[in-house]
DNA sequence: CCTTGCCTTGACGTCGGCGGCAACGTTTAC
DNA sequence: GTAAACGTTGCCGCCGACGTCAAGGCAAGG
């Protein structure tokens, strides 16, 4: 399969996968003529990058994935450092939640206070 | 006042406060000697543009607050525009929060299944 | 032969809020 | 006179996942 077609199947674009295999996502025999060719085992590896980055994943995070799924598992979650990566990924999540839900706090008091000085505008010395 | 002091005074750098000006957040007179020469008035100004800043709101968002601090408002939330960029950024907060409880929801089923299918470690034909 | 459509590598642009450096002018102090 | 400590403008770097050329090689068909 060469990289157009593999591009398609996946629905990303050649610029992506020549990005993830500089990236050391994505591997690719080279035929003589020095075009990538991919084994068909690589659109699953394709769909999987898709997936993580889509949930939040950086490239970074990926290959626990990728190596797990060429270990011959079926899912790339499966082995003990992409489980490690995932709860890691839930503990920042949870972070994140819980930063906006203070900032959500903060909005909201600020909403209320700056709608009640506009239902008494100019209480006392509004010039 | 120099852009120095008004930088130390803020907890800001002058390289930050220049920025704001080419982004038309800040003003200042220029003395005969070109230096920036800022108003008392103009810290107050910084102190909004951080404090909106890390509650994650964009430079661009910002100009409201501004021209409501400079229109004489003890607060800058007050005037209708910005209580407009309030609600807006609420609303993208609670959009944001979604999101995120959403794709914490995936990753922890995500994770309890593949823990579960390492503790039946290969069920049926894992090689 | 020429076009069309694949493929290759490499380099630069994007967004945003800065940091850092260069190269230079001004003021103050010794 | 000179050095230090200010100020000025302007340009490049950063992050990360790409898009977008540029300039060329290779294959197939008229």
């Amino acid at each position: 399969m060469l990289i157009g077609e593999l591009a398609e199947r996946s629905g990303t674009t050649t610029r992506m996968l020549r990005y993830y295999e500089q990236q050391g996502l994505l591997r690719a025999r080279r035929s003589s003529n020095g075009y990538r060719s991919y084994d068909e085992s690589e659109l699953r590896v394709v769909e999987e990058i898709r997936a993580l980055l889509a949930s939040g994943f950086g490239l970074q995070e990926i290959p626990p994935f990728v190596a797990c799924l060429r270990a011959g598992n079926a899912s790339g979650d499966v082995c003990p450092d992409s489980v490690a990566v995932l709860r890691r990924k839930l503990a920042e999540v949870d972070a994140h939640l819980g930063q906006l839900s203070t900032l959500r706090e903060q909005l909201r008091s600020q909403l209320t206070k700056a709608i009640e000085s506009r239902e008494e505008p100019c209480h006392r010395g509004c010039q």
